[in-house]
DNA sequence: CGCATTGTCGCCCGATCATGCATGATCTGG
DNA sequence: CCAGATCATGCATGATCGGGCGACAATGCG
């Protein structure tokens, strides 16, 4: 039916957007939509497999993380480590300032470590992040749309309208890589783009990044080092790393050694 | 029955992640949410217990390890009570359709006994919900807005104007009280006009009630009796409440008996 | 211009896999 | 110790898989 024809990436990277989408194909359905036949499809996906795009499986194929939104996963590794570097991020947001909470894990915790005595009015396109303000008592405008379960948060057009009235004076942005070059980056085209969107209307930028963040750059480019204001950076993190933000005209702090007490409270 | 097929993969993936959630799982109710036979199942289980991502016990299989897991957060939440409630709730909700999940204690229950595999697309202006719903894989549609912390949830003009654009089959209100005279009834004034805004827009109304809220009024009506088609009502509800339910015209169905439920050998 | 090479793709076939059912063993609660 | 539920195993069946083969087009080379 909608048979014309493909150049051979063309149906690689159709295959790929369908992955991401909805997390899972299945090689018939695929061979009957893009006219060709199932052996094609089928060696598409075993090649794919191979180098790590997808997750083969009787019948068709997966996407690699496992199919739930990774935040949950996230969400549980690294929580010490994080909790260190929220700490040190909360710290530089100005009392009673308007802030935008990106979706991320590390940006959860970030919420978890908000006081509501510092009169902070949150923004957030996370539910997660909004359920822990509000559990924490914090003004929280909610960001709706279709939520994007890799990110963990609302990132459609929808979720743009909705953001578009509020002008924040800290943008806490979530990474997923940020590097000399590609400045900071996302893991996908529309997540991108909305980063990009509320970077565009907020007075500052901040961000929060774990060690295996650093000099790491995702394919989508948001914005330009010299954008971000303020980066958190862990204890431990590689003095190089920490001199490139700081050549790049971003402040940079360093969060306490995580090994120490401190439980958040539950 | 409720599910559509699944690869192969994905249920592994799936048994994988209600284990996580609720530290335990049933073959035969497994068996029946999925759509096939206890023996793949069992056969699963089998697998991933050789691979040591569960336990395999008599009668379905447990989290490997016993000691931490949400189901602690799932009795302080709503306690067992609401979970039946909440199971009996969802097995009211047609596969494949569109459900607006109103804010509310037991409404985030409900949304913890969703299936994924029913294929439904869930509306909801409260964050723990949204958040609940990401983690269980079910498609999220999230309302934005100031988020009320009393409803714990987005109820204010913009959250109107999110959901203006959403048609639901079934919006399952949360109710502060149901009674024959004033019919479904809310705690606040902004709070009652957002949830008639809702019903006025869905096809159909369920509210699942616990014993507290029968025949209680709050000062806000909402809604008259009369439209609203399901109610579900705990085992133990007194035969009159549900008698005047009934004869207002709503399909009142009873939870099972939470103590009923049959217990995992250790 | 002709010819060889390369790569994609469709088709076919034996092998493999997932699943449901039947059977007999095993476990559990009373 | 019994009745009923649950389990492991073997088998039948249908779908899927992977590799091999040949067709065909694009490209490179003489």
């Amino acid at each position: 039916m909608t048979g014309q024809d493909l150049l051979l990436g063309e149906r690689q990277d159709l295959i790929r957007r369908r992955l991401d989408l909805s997390g899972r194909v299945i090689a018939a359905e695929l061979a009957q939509e893009l006219g060709v036949s199932e052996d094609t499809i089928r060696r598409d996906l075993r090649e794919m497999a191979a180098s790590g795009l997808c997750r083969r499986v009787y019948g068709g194929a997966l996407r690699v993380s496992p199919a739930a939104g990774p935040i949950t996963e996230r969400i549980a590794a690294g929580g010490e480590r994080k909790a260190a570097l929220a700490e040190a991020a909360a710290a530089l947001i100005p009392p009673g300032s308007a802030v935008f909470l990106d979706a991320g894990s590390t940006n959860l915790a970030i919420a978890r470590a908000l006081s509501p005595a510092s009169g902070l009015t949150v923004a957030t396109n996370a539910p997660a992040i909004a359920a822990a303000l509000l559990e924490r008592g914090v003004a929280t405008i909610q960001i709706g749309g279709l939520i994007d379960p890799r990110a963990g948060g609302a990132i459609g057009a929808s979720a743009m309208r909705d953001a578009e009235c509020f002008r924040p004076d800290v943008l806490v942005l979530g990474v997923c890589g940020i590097d000399r070059e590609a400045g900071v980056t996302a893991e996908s085209f529309e997540e991108a783009e909305y980063k990009r969107f509320l970077a565009a209307k907020s007075r500052a930028l901040l961000v929060a990044v774990t060690n295996e963040k650093l000099s790491t750059a995702a394919p989508y480019s948001v914005v330009p080092l010299a954008r971000v204001a303020h980066a958190v950076i862990e204890a431990d993190a590689e003095e190089a790393e920490a001199a490139a933000l700081a050549a790049a005209g971003i402040e940079t702090v360093r969060a306490k050694q995580p090994s120490a007490h401190r439980d958040l409270p539950r």
